[in-house]
DNA sequence: GACCTGCTGCGGGGTG
């Protein structure tokens, strides 16, 4: 380390210098470098944003390390926020390396970590306490009386993958934490973001804190050359005679598909690492499957293992480490679990099977190839459309799966990606946070705890008014009562939660089935999964048959057997933002070919424009075809849903299909849509309440069950509705 | 055609 080249080097402890000089590090990194003095003032918050694995933890630490060596009176306590469990695991053996030598503490803390630690660290909070956010609330509600003391010399709160966080109950309970600390010793503290390179920063900066001063810090020259490739599959059209001779069911159609692309991605990944992001977890099995079983029948070792949320943790690990490992070549088909901060170094290729849930999440999958110096970070994506033959959807001859890739594709390499939603109201955590303040103290009066988490806190939107109607719900449902003195109590209802180790986290999850064979635990899939005794599933990559269901223990037994399909999970989609619909429809009056599609998706672009140039789409916005209407609004998810329950309220049947909204076989034509949006344009806005009375599932979060009627459409509202996009959409019809 | 994340305290039994 030539320390001249460093402006800031010398401001670190000597202790920090030596350990950097030791690690034969040429220089800082950029953000390491501008950290240093924002960090050691201590007056602002600060955000650095850069990739994954480019030093950030160390741009953070080195001059936190630094302040705490150099304080009077003790070190101080520095607490770090993870989301994951596995980071934390990771940055406790980084920061541990570091910190020996400091003579300075780290503790560990989250749900794998033991009750002789954690009670060590209760008794002296001196140090660097890594944590997760679910772990913390614990500490707030099982040691309230201490909370004060623990956070008393508290010097600066790390948030690590702070994106991930924003627009999320969980988020909103993070705020809340942070805000909840500051309050217990009664002065603000220096709050540190740590992001990917996504999105807005000034969103991010708000997130962090929702007014006073924020230094953003963001690395330059990360923008690496990108490689793309669209392919296009064309599934042939359902045969229903099975035995006649090109004759096949449906499954198999779909699956001639899936064989199509494995045998191309054979034939391509072989020799190379690389990540597979088919979109769901039932896919990842099926070309895990299809593409091991290449290996096998040609006689190579396998290089192909599955990773998603609902495989155990050994068989993640398992595909992780072939990932790291040098031996041998790896590729993964995975969700979106290997987009987070999980370390398992560069990529050469990623593989996008239809189009992904956002663009962010595109940006952030091609972030893991091509990170080394001098290498090209490649996509690979793949579009399967149904061939042009007999009766089809508007949307298939529009080839609208087609359009929404090529027009992801065209944004991400704009540099464009969705701006996280951080107006969500969140009701459900402010259930959770009024159980945990009683938790806390004891018990709470309602005047304190609206100036805790309202008025002074993250649920500022909140007004009195709805603040007294939530508790009044609360009571309702047995969850709080008051007092003779007014003091609010959990209810009968609310102990029994509030005192259940699954109260500490902000989000749901559903009850789920172990799945296991002999002595080894596979994973688990979702209860109301409709599997029985003698199915015959694909899961972990392997194809199983059910011996025993046991109700009891929640377990599924299985053992080997030469077929069988993936399991159901869950359904929960992502919300296709405006920006991309628009780009969509530019793309369909556009006459340019995109330069990165093969011949094939080249065609499917042809087509899709014919058909749209066919059903005069530019101009018109509505058409109609049969008995059925079809609304054109080129808007979000959110916006389409909003116009879809205002054309509820004037007595139509709207179906949202991805981007149209259509109306069949409710006898309404063209003409009644017409007359219904003209007097929309006339009438006022209804209010959220009226206007979602027809709706149905509007229950999203944990706790939005316990909300009163119309605050529970005000806080789904918040999130899935944009009415002021509908709003304008009519206007301008 | 559809993701992911997380979890306490305590008692009982085994091992060093």
């Amino acid at each position: 380390m030539s320390s001249n080249e460093s402006k800031f080097f010398t401001l670190l402890h000597t202790q920090i210098q030596y350990w950097i000089w030791q690690q034969a590090w040429n220089d800082l990194r950029d953000v390491q470098e501008q950290s240093i003095p924002i960090i050691l003032d201590q007056k602002t918050d600060v955000i650095i944003s850069a990739s994954t694995a480019s030093g950030k933890t160390e741009a953070a630490f080195f001059p936190i390390l630094t302040k705490m060596l150099g304080r009077d009176g003790g070190l101080g306590l520095t607490v770090y926020i993870s989301p994951l469990t596995a980071l934390i695991n990771d940055q406790f053996s980084r920061l541990t390396a570091l910190c020996e030598n400091l003579h300075i503490p780290v503790w560990p803390w989250h749900g794998g970590v033991s009750a002789s630690v954690k009670k060590r660290f209760l008794q002296n909070p001196e140090g660097v306490l890594l944590i997760t956010p679910e772990s913390l609330e614990a500490v707030f509600c099982n040691h309230g009386f201490q909370v004060k003391t623990i956070f008393s010399d508290l010097q600066y709160l790390v948030v690590d993958e702070l994106h991930s966080f924003i627009g999320s109950e969980r988020g909103k309970q993070l705020q809340t934490l942070l805000h909840l600390m500051e309050h217990s010793i009664q002065r603000k503290v220096p709050r540190i973001g740590l992001s990917a390179t996504l999105g807005d920063m000034n969103l991010a900066a708000q997130f962090l804190r929702d007014s006073g001063s924020c230094e953003i810090i963001e690395a330059k020259g990360e923008n690496h050359e990108v490689k793309i490739l669209l392919k296009g599959v064309i599934q042939k059209a359902v045969v229903s005679v099975r035995d006649d001779e090109s004759g096949c069911d449906e499954e198999d159609v779909e699956l001639a598909a899936v064989r199509s692309i494995t045998s191309y991605l054979y034939k391509t990944l072989r020799g190379s690492n690389n990540l597979v992001f088919p979109n769901s977890r039932a896919k990842v099995e099926l070309y895990t499957y299809q593409l091991s079983n290449l290996c096998t029948i040609n006689q190579v070792p396998n290089e192909f293992y599955p990773h998603h949320g609902s495989l155990s943790k050994e068989i993640r690990e398992e595909a992780e480490l072939s990932l790291k490992s040098k031996e041998h070549s790896t590729t993964v088909i995975c969700t979106n679990t290997l987009e987070l901060g999980i370390d398992i170094g560069s990529v050469k290729s990623i593989v996008q099977i239809g189009s992904p849930p956002s663009v962010a999440s595109l940006r952030q999958r091609l972030g893991r190839s091509g990170r080394r110096r001098g290498e090209v970070a490649i996509l690979r994506s793949f579009t399967v459309e149904q061939e042009l033959t007999g009766q089809l959807h508007i949307l298939t001859e529009l080839r609208v799966g087609t359009f929404e890739l090529c027009a992801m594709i065209d944004l991400l390499l704009e540099g464009w990606c969705e701006p996280p939603k951080p107006n969500g109201l969140h009701l459900s955590t402010l259930v959770q946070q009024i159980l945990a303040l009683i938790s806390e103290h004891g018990g709470i009066t309602a005047p304190d705890a609206f100036h805790i988490l309202c008025k002074d806190g993250p649920f500022k939107a909140i007004e009195k008014g709805d603040f007294l109607e939530l508790l009044k719900a609360l009571v309702s449902k047995k969850l709080i009562e008051q007092d003779g003195a007014g003091v609010l109590l959990h209810g009968e209802k609310g102990e029994k939660m509030a005192n259940h180790y699954s109260f500490y986290a902000a989000f749901s999850s559903e009850e789920e089935y172990r799945v296991v064979s002999g002595s080894r635990t596979l994973g688990t899939i979702p209860i109301q999964n409709s599997l029985q005794t003698g199915d015959f599933i694909l899961f972990a990559g392997k194809t199983w048959r059910v011996n025993e269901i046991d109700d009891e223990s929640k377990t599924v037994m299985v053992s080997f057997h030469k077929t069988g399909r993936p399991p159901t999970f869950n359904n929960q989609g992502g919300y296709i933002h405006t920006t991309v619909r628009q780009r969509m429809k530019e793309l369909y009056l556009s006459s340019i070919e995109p330069s990165f599609a093969d011949g094939v998706a080249k065609q499917l672009v042809k087509e899709g424009r014919e058909s749209f140039a066919r059903f005069d789409l530019g101009l018109r916005k509505i058409m109609q075809k049969g008995s059925s209407v079809y609304l054109f609004t080129w808007l979000g998810d959110a916006a389409n849903e909003a116009v879809a329950a205002l054309l509820r309220r004037q007595g139509l049947s709207p179906y949202i299909n991805g981007p149209v909204i259509e109306f069949f076989g409710t006898g309404a034509t063209a003409d009644d849509v017409i007359a219904c949006l003209n007097r929309l344009q006339k009438n006022p806005m209804p209010d959220i309440e009226v206007l979602l009375a027809e709706s149905k599932n509007l229950l999203k979060e944990k706790w939005d069950w316990a909300l009163s009627d119309s605050l529970m459409k005000k806080s789904y509202a918040s999130l899935y509705l944009d009415l002021s996009e509908a709003k304008m959409w009519i206007d301008n019809f």
